[in-house]
DNA sequence: ACCTGAACACCGTTCAAGT
DNA sequence: ACCTGAACACCGTTCAAGT
């Protein structure tokens, strides 16, 4: 009862913890996944992490879901939007996206969370409207421009996801060339025949997908119609 | 002790449990997954679907990454790979993929599990192999083949997993669209200024992507620099 | 308003023990 | 060789109870 008793016990053992909140909450995340990759991002890590139960989430995030769409669009924040002024809007594209990519490969996990997860936020929002108005720039507009910057992004991701999960396993994993391995030249004689060709650079393969879609959608632009 | 006890003993409640085999429990994977979605995929669902536990399993899938490639090749088994001699070689892609889209499109979980999992067997094989033979007629060989195969089927797949998940969840979750909602006008004016033109016909935009790639790699073929 | 612990209903994978 | 049950080490989410 005695004020000294009461000043013992509210003594806290370390400062006080820090409250929760969702950037703390989203943050805590992302180093988890930097550490342990696409496992790393669960309710109950985090949780620990922070020195609560997985429950105490619940306040700051609806569900696993959302925080993963937090998460990446974190992560996004460091993606450079350019501002080169002399730059054809073809190079401007490809900068972003070549950025995009980068920001991408760094985390091990994120080119996954980005190829499942539907982003929402101010960070994937902007890098859309830069696509789009650089496409406006190559006179790209409408139906054009919104697929055509969808193309772009997930031709990125999936390039980006491909080259990390290679990565992490040691082998090679893309679509293409894991069809080489355990097939017999008789049987698929196409596919056996370029196997060299497949193992080739990266960032070339990169490269020529973006100039890849861009060379397509210029030529199409818009009304024209499709296979005849 | 008597042959007459050990008859009685030894008769079964039902007839014999048909033996498992990695047919088998493809087969019951698949069938779950037609049920309930990609999360009817687990061992342990399928274990109890075929009356045993899942440690039984093991015995001929390594891993459940391992089943689910098994599972996507067998499905892709209905792709039909086309063979009408006076159509194009564009229109034989187009069609191809369009059987492959419309496979993923029918079997809930599909495309989720084709974006993830890395394809690996006679079906996805006789696929590949199908267009690298069409695109070699069009003259695309080498590199250019292999990725723009690759792109191809990236598409195709993505659009699929759009669609059913839009289908699912009752919503709009196209990568661009998704962008459109809870956006003001002021600050991202290129999203804002074409609300309208992102919503139209998905098998409309299908064709365009198909028809963008295909553009874009006849264009570019092999060895022109990209981006100068 | 926020946090907590316990509970519920699940996971994949391993392993000793059985046949 | 194959199957089994139990165990291990996890999940996301909910909810009554506390402050």
């Amino acid at each position: 009862m005695s004020n000294h008793d009461k000043s013992i016990i509210s003594r806290r053992s370390r400062p006080a913890k820090d409250p929760l909140s969702k950037d703390i909450i989203v943050q805590t995340a992302f180093k988890l996944m930097m550490d342990e990759g696409i496992s790393g991002l669960s309710m109950r890590k985090i949780a620990k992490a922070l020195d609560t139960g997985a429950s105490s989430l619940y306040v700051y995030v609806k569900n696993l879901q959302e925080l993963r769409a937090y998460v990446l669009d974190y992560r996004l924040k460091d993606v450079k939007i350019p501002n080169n002024k002399n730059a054809s809007w073809k190079e401007g594209i490809f900068e972003v996206l070549h950025s995009y990519y980068t920001v991408l490969y760094q985390s091990p996990g994120m080119a996954e969370l980005a190829l499942t997860t539907v982003p929402v936020g101010s960070h994937s929002s902007a890098i859309i409207e830069y696509i789009l108005k650089q496409l406006d720039l190559g006179s790209i507009r409408s139906t054009s421009a919104a697929w055509g910057a969808d193309l772009l992004l997930l031709y990125t991701t999936s390039v980006a996801y491909e080259q990390t999960s290679r990565n992490q396993k040691g082998q090679d994993s893309t679509l293409i060339s894991t069809y080489l391995h355990s097939l017999e030249g008789s049987q698929y004689p196409m596919i056996s025949s370029m196997k060299k060709e497949i193992f080739s650079g990266e960032s070339e393969r990169f490269q020529w997908g973006i100039e890849a879609v861009l060379q397509g959608i210029s030529v199409l632009k818009d009304g024209k119609k499709p296979l005849n």
